[in-house]
DNA sequence: ACATCAATGTGAATTAGTGCACAAGCACCT
DNA sequence: AGGTGCTTGTGCACTAATTCACATTGATGT
């Protein structure tokens, strides 16, 4: 449930304003949802809270980490070092959050040996060994759109179990295997539409919608 | 819809096959989705195609690239080139997909001036100007959090009407402005949870199924 | 102790989204 | 021309998600 990361984030706002309770209006009006749909999604997780009181930010912020995954550290490896590869290399978000960056993997054999944000890149073959070694169970794709479902197969091959795919494709996966798409290209897309529909221009709005 | 996306770049694939026709449910194949929601989707952006045959593949990309916001150029400005920030310039899909990089904006003097990606770097109290010049009409945010908000509310000042957020951190805006938010380690976490629930109690991993 | 207040937890109602199934329609073949 | 096969468009059932509404319950003050 994506809408427990952003609890999330609100509490630890509101832990570090040294907040002590919250109150499902509170939370809601934080994260922008319903009160009700905070009570259920935090009734959901077994925790509980005080009525007529709320609850508590602490102990409700550990619930939801716990069920995020046990606040664990889940080393991710990026494959392709290309533009975005490189850039997300060079992102500390996935450190600060929990999701080292355990090893770079390109195919191209001219990038291969460099060093990257402290990391050196390997080449793709050795995927299979990079993963087993380092444990990793995320994989993130930032390869071309055309490599995306090549190197998806050899990460599920590699045993990941949980992909992040930057790749402006689609991508197929045995069951079991999770993917989550994020498509920079197509979240503008969305935000043009929205543009579009606002103002149409000179273009004429169809009756449906 | 954010599937519209996904169709048109099926669609935009199989143009570059040569694919003249494509049915309901060889889209929807290609999609992930089902045919009926294919047909259903199609149909409520007017377009028809031919019973027994199938779609158009270049005049339904039309139809969709028309929805999608005519196909136009729109300008971005980037707030933030931290590190995030100059990764996501540095990035092409923004230009190959329409999006050209009017500017990038910055509230450290130390960067300003600055060019990366052949961009030079505003100060942030340039903002409006930036805008009204380069008639951006969407805004890139790409700070930490603490400062997500502030420039939020600098880019809708300045008439910016449409934001992705790439920043952890909920905004909010008046009405009539649309944000969409991307974030990485949200996405994670998300992965992580299901890693989590598929094996609760340590990283037992089954042979491949 | 007891009434009062405030907020939870949840059953019920509403809404949105999805998928099925089938009539209708177009093209192609005979 | 008329039959045949394939595909669209859509009414309908079904499922999931959201929201409402309220009885329940712990804390608090007198």
């Amino acid at each position: 449930m994506a809408r427990l990361t952003i609890y999330g984030r609100a509490l630890v706002d509101l832990a570090e304003d040294g907040v002590e309770t919250v109150s499902s209006r509170q939370l809601a009006e934080l994260a922008g949802v319903n009160a009700a749909k905070v009570r259920k999604d935090i009734s959901h997780l077994g925790s509980h809270g005080t009525r007529g009181v709320g609850y508590d930010v602490d102990r409700l912020l550990r619930e939801i980490n716990v069920v995020l995954g046990g606040g664990a550290s889940s080393p991710v490896v990026i494959v392709g070092v290309g533009n975005l590869g490189r850039a997300l290399s060079r992102y500390d978000g996935f450190q600060s959050g929990g999701f080292p960056i355990a090893g770079l993997v390109d195919a191209d054999p001219s990038v291969v040996g460099r060093r990257i944000g402290g990391v050196e890149v390997s080449h793709l073959d050795d995927l299979d060994r990079l993963v087993a070694e380092t444990g990793c169970v995320v994989g993130i794709v930032a390869t071309p759109a055309g490599a995306a479902q090549g190197v998806v197969d050899r990460l599920v091959a590699a045993g990941v179990r949980s992909i992040l795919n930057f790749a402006p494709a689609l991508v197929e996966v045995e069951a079991g295997v999770e993917v989550r798409k994020v498509d920079l290209a197509t979240e503008l897309q969305i935000l043009r539409y929205y543009e579009h529909r606002r103002s149409p221009a000179g273009r004429r709005r169809r009756a449906a919608g």
